[in-house]
DNA sequence: AACTCTACCAACCGCGTGTTG
DNA sequence: CCAACACGCGGTTGGTAGAGT
C-alpha cells in the first residue's frame, strides 16, 4: 500500500505550461501569495494542475528575479566547490547563488560542469573493442559505459577531489567507514589499481603520500580505503579527532559512532576537523599547540592543496590538463565487478551518495546552517580565491 | 532534404521529513 | 504516540532544438 496521491492524476494536466497558465498562476501568487497550501492552490485558480507542479513552476520559472543560463565563472567555482564538499545538495548550493534554482544548477552540473571537470567520452568501448569479441563483451562495455555516466563518475570525481582537498573528509576517517559488501571492496580495489597506474592527474598527488598505519578495528575496510588517504598528516589529525571525541579506545569511538547515523558522524567529523584545516593548513601553520600537525606531512598537504587549486582552476577555465577521455574509457572497461552486481546501477548509488552526500546530511543542514556553522563557505573562498 | 545523434532543460516522480490533529 | 497530510528535495524522464551525416 503506497502513499495516497496528492491529487487526482486523471484530472490533472501534465507537460509544458501554457502562457495562460503561467499568467494565472503568477497573477494569483503575486496578489494572494501561495496561502501556504500548494495542493489547494490550483483549485482556487481554476488550473487543472497538480499543486506540486504549480509549486515547481513558480519556484523554477515564474518567481521574480530568476536567472536562466549564462553561468559565470564565479558561479561555476561556487557550484563545484560546494558540490565537492556537500555533494548533490542542490537546494543548498542554490541558496548561495541568488536567482538560481536548484533545478537549474542541477541541470547545469549534469550537462556541462561535470563534463568540464571529467572530460568527455566521445567514443564508446565498442569502437575500441578488438575484432572477434563476443556480443556479451560488447554489452558489458555498454553497461560499464552507462554506469560510468552516473554513479561511478560521481564517485571518482567526488573521491578524488575531496580526498585531495580535505584530508579529514569521510574518506579519510576510518572510524566512519561502513562495512562493505565484498563487491564494493573489490570495486575500491579496482579503483586503487587504476590509481596506481596514474590514470588521472588528480590522483597523481597521492604519489606524494607516505605509507601510514591504519586504525585498529577497521582493518578490513581500511585495507581497501587506505589508498584514498592522502597524507600521514591526515592520519595524525584523525587521531587527534579521536582524542577530541575522547573515547578510551577506538572501540568506544566506534560504539559512539554506531550510536549516531553515518551522516551525523561524518558531519561532525567534518565540522570538528574543518577548524583544524583552517588553522593549520589554510590560514597558518604557526599556531601554537598545533605542532603535531605542522610536520612535513602538512607541508606535503599544502603543496597538494596548492597544486590542486591550480589544477582545479585550470579545469574550470578550460585549460589543458593531462587527462584524456580515452583513459577514462580504459578505466571503465576494467570494472568487471559491476557485472556481478545483482541490481542495476541503482545498487551502486550507495557509493556515490552515501558517503559524502550524506556527510552533509540534508535533513539536518539547511542552507543557513551549512554555511554559518564553521564558516565552511568562507573556507572555500580562502582556498580557491573565489 | 531527411534522418540520426547529442545536448539541454522543463517537468515529473517518489521518497524523506516536518507538521498537525 | 500515531496517522494523515503537505512540502521540499534529488533523481530521472521526455520533449525539443541544433549539429552532424
Amino acid at each position: 500500500m503506497g502513499r495516497a496521491p496528492c491529487c487526482d492524476k486523471a484530472n490533472v494536466k501534465k507537460g509544458p505550461w501554457s502562457p495562460e497558465e503561467d499568467a494565472r498562476l503568477k497573477a494569483y501568487i503575486e496578489e494572494h501569495g501561495t496561502g501556504g497550501n500548494w495542493i489547494a492552490l490550483p483549485q482556487k485558480i481554476g488550473l487543472k494542475r497538480c499543486g506540486k507542479s504549480c509549486r515547481l513552476r513558480w519556484l523554477n520559472y515564474l518567481r521574480p528575479n530568476i536567472k536562466h543560463g549564462g553561468f559565470s565563472e564565479e558561479e561555476d567555482n561556487i557550484i563545484c566547490n560546494l558540490y565537492i564538499s556537500i555533494g548533490s545538495r542542490w537546494s543548498i548550493i542554490a541558496a548561495q547563488l541568488p536567482g538560481r534554482t536548484d533545478n537549474d544548477i542541477k541541470n547545469y552540473w549534469n550537462t556541462r560542469l561535470k563534463k568540464k571537470l571529467l572530460g568527455r567520452r566521445k567514443q564508446s568501448n565498442i569502437n575500441r573493442s578488438p575484432s572477434g569479441q563476443s556480443e556479451d563483451h560488447l554489452k558489458d562495455a555498454e553497461d560499464a559505459h552507462a554506469l560510468s555516466s552516473s554513479a561511478l563518475e560521481r564517485l571518482q570525481l567526488h573521491m578524488q577531489l575531496q580526498s585531495l582537498q580535505n584530508p579529514f573528509s569521510f574518506y579519510n576517517t576510518p572510524a566512519l567507514w561502513p562495512k562493505l559488501h565484498p563487491l564494493q571492496e573489490k570495486m575500491i580495489q579496482t579503483l586503487r589499481s587504476m590509481n596506481d597506474q596514474n590514470c588521472n592527474p588528480l590522483m597523481h598527488h597521492h604519489a606524494l603520500s607516505s605509507p601510514h598505519q591504519t586504525v585498529e578495528g577497521h582493518k578490513s575496510n581500511s585495507d581497501v580505503y587506505e589508498q584514498l588517504q592522502p597524507t600521514s598528516a591526515s592520519i595524525r589529525i584523525q587521531e587527534e579527532y579521536a582524542k577530541l571525541c575522547n573515547p578510551k579506545n577506538m572501540d568506544e569511538l566506534e560504539n559512539a559512532l554506531n550510536g549516531m547515523s553515518c551522516s551525523d558522524a561524518a558531519y561532525h567529523a567534518f565540522i570538528s576537523t574543518s577548524n583544524q584545516v583552517d588553522s593549520t593548513i589554510v590560514v597558518t601553520e604557526a599556531a601554537d599547540g598545533m605542532e603535531h600537525s605542522n610536520d612535513a606531512g602538512t607541508h606535503d598537504h599544502q603543496q597538494v592543496n596548492s597544486s590542486f587549486q591550480t589544477e582545479f582552476g585550470d579545469i574550470l577555465s578550460n585549460k589543458s590538463v593531462a587527462y584524456t577521455p580515452q583513459q577514462e574509457d580504459d578505466q571503465i572497461a576494467e570494472f568487471d565487478c559491476f557485472k556481478e552486481m545483482n541490481g542495476p546501477k541503482d545498487s551502486l548509488v550507495w557509493w556515490a551518495n552515501e558517503f559524502d552526500a550524506k556527510s552533509a546530511s540534508s535533513n539536518s543542514w539547511d542552507s543557513t546552517s551549512v554555511l554559518q556553522s564553521q564558516g565552511m563557505f568562507q573556507d572555500y573562498e580562502l582556498r580557491y580565491n573565489l
